[in-house]
DNA sequence: CTTCCATTTCAATGATTCTTGAAATATATA
DNA sequence: TATATATTTCAAGAATCATTGAAATGGAAG
């Protein structure tokens, strides 16, 4: 994970629908949820949303699938962890513990 | 923390210019570090670097604090985990062990 | 092969964001 | 008070992003 494809992946978490909509396949776990659903779901079109979708899926945050005419997407959990990853590099340089620097991120950096 | 606040959260960490400043300050940690250091630093100009860094404190993502003339930024490492936390609520619903479902995140969500 | 359904692509328009350089503000020092 | 330093604010223009509705694509069923 490489600092631009990181800063794609932030740019694709900093809009409502695209938010909303990866929430909910955060909850649908596994199983993803097919594209109309998730339009559905959010009152959005179905053009709105396969736009939204696309720019997650380009960001590496979810995948798609194809089922027949339908697409199912997931989240892409660990392009998330690598993310915050890339984001707590060298937190605090190592001069500071854990706990008194990094903080509430405990055990997510380097 | 809420939707909106965590989109605008994202939304400054999407450009280069700020990740690059937020990972500074990452290794910085608690010390933090002068707008002008961070500025020569990145090779951005005073205003320049002034409205990225304005951009991450509105944020919430940074904290700043006056020191005679300069300017201490330092990384609100609260706030990220907060980000963090409210991106994976309600992961997989419960409905799988930790570790089939938010993988990389496991420890992180609810 | 035609029709239907789910999704994607496209072009146009409107909205938001970033950069630049000049001017303004705040603090310190002579 | 005048001058220097560090940072912020502002306005203009350029670049990027989101929405809309129509048209195109891919696959299934009659």
């Amino acid at each position: 994970m490489n600092e631009e494809q990181v800063i794609e992946a932030f740019g694709a978490l900093s809009n409502q629908t695209r938010l909303q909509v990866l929430r909910k396949l955060v909850e649908a776990g596994p199983a993803g949820m097919l594209a109309g659903d998730v339009a559905e779901a959010l009152g959005a079109s179905p053009s709105r949303m396969s736009f939204h979708l696309s720019t997650l899926q380009a960001a590496g945050i979810v995948t798609s699938e194809r089922q027949s005419r339908q697409m199912i997407y997931r989240v892409n959990f660990q392009a998330i962890g690598e993310v915050m990853q890339f984001l707590l590099q060298d937190c605090c340089k190592g001069h500071a513990t854990v706990q008194s620097c990094c903080g509430p991120l405990a055990g997510r950096g380097q």
